[in-house]
DNA sequence: TTAAACTTTCAATAATTTCTGAAACTTTAA
DNA sequence: TTAAAGTTTCAGAAATTATTGAAAGTTTAA
């Protein structure tokens, strides 16, 4: 399978940023290409049109269906297993979103969480501890917060990230409204 | 230097999410170490604690400054630097982000802005175009949001966290009193 | 069954990233 | 000046991570 200029260096492009992604450049690739290509596509096409061994492809498939990034489609009349990206663009964001948070801070608040409870040995520990619950409150306002903008419907989402900064005239117009209606 | 053993768990971990976090491990350590200390610490200090080499303390350090995470202070009569981390643990947070999403979003984005503009060779490009376009529009929304988010001030931005997904019933309620005002 | 078609695993190797330590460089007090 | 106190650089070594390819495993049609 030949790709066009265009779409090659898209997809070699994925495979750069794949570390910094979370991932590597492998998965960065084939996940490139799956994106820009119609039909699903067989571990070999993969293999093939971006020459990586057959047993990385197998590798990077597994890690992305463990990120839930890709999907497999049986065609009938064919038992060689295809690849499509598993939703949307929006999905997908969402999921690498959710999986990093997963990964990049869940541990740490765990961490955290233990380190703070018990009391401090001495004054050093106790500065250690007020900054590390610092941290905690901080991640864990994020992490609610996050969890909370992913189970809004994408609709909702885009408009208020749409509204951006905006919303915080909204606040104060909801504070303004609420205080002249009672006459306290 | 000596390190209870809840900081030095703390530092250690710190170390270890550092590649996930986006540097390496020293870079991880030293940073952990740097929060947990009220006093700032020389780069002397950082390697004999950590048994990291003065080398790549250095390294390091110069990294984090990049990073704008660290900053040097000096002491009255003493001609080391010394290091602490530059601002609180929001601003530190801040940084990252920013940081991160310049790393990780904004070379994507300049690839994809070229790519989009030509026109498609042929089908096939037609639709990885249209791909690269959501991927595009996708990205531009959330770097725009994230930006105007950063500007706004440490107290609105906590606010609308903890407002969470009840932003929704705002914006509704907002919808709601402007439309019964406006007698159309 | 069985053998063809396909997938997965994993030990060995390659590539990349990180770290060390010695040498070069810079600054400052005397 | 100069030498002591400090910092930075960078080539090579060590550690980590990614990749290959051959062998083992699985599934299905006949």
């Amino acid at each position: 399978m030949l790709l066009t200029p265009k779409i090659e260096s898209f997809v070699m492009h994925c495979g750069e940023m794949g570390s910094r992604w979370g991932f590597n450049r492998t998965i960065g690739q084939i996940m490139g290409l799956l994106l820009m290509s119609e039909q699903p596509l067989s571990a070999v096409d993969l293999s093939e049109t971006l020459n990586i061994s057959r047993g990385n492809v197998s590798m990077a498939i597994k890690e992305l269906q463990s990120w839930r990034l890709v999907s497999v489609i049986h065609k009938p009349g064919d038992r060689k297993d295809y690849y499509a990206p598993a939703g949307d663009i929006w999905e997908l964001a969402n999921r690498v979103f959710e999986e990093r948070r997963k990964r990049e801070m869940d541990p740490t608040l765990s961490l955290l969480r233990a380190s703070i409870i018990d009391e401090p040995a001495n004054a050093e520990e106790a500065y250690a501890q007020d900054k590390m619950a610092e941290i905690h409150d901080l991640l864990e306002t994020i992490t609610v917060w996050a969890s909370e903008l992913q189970s809004m419907s994408p609709e909702k989402l885009t408009t208020l990230m749409k509204l951006g900064s905006g919303v915080v005239k909204v606040l104060e117009f909801k504070d303004k409204v609420l205080k002249s209606g009672n006459g306290k």
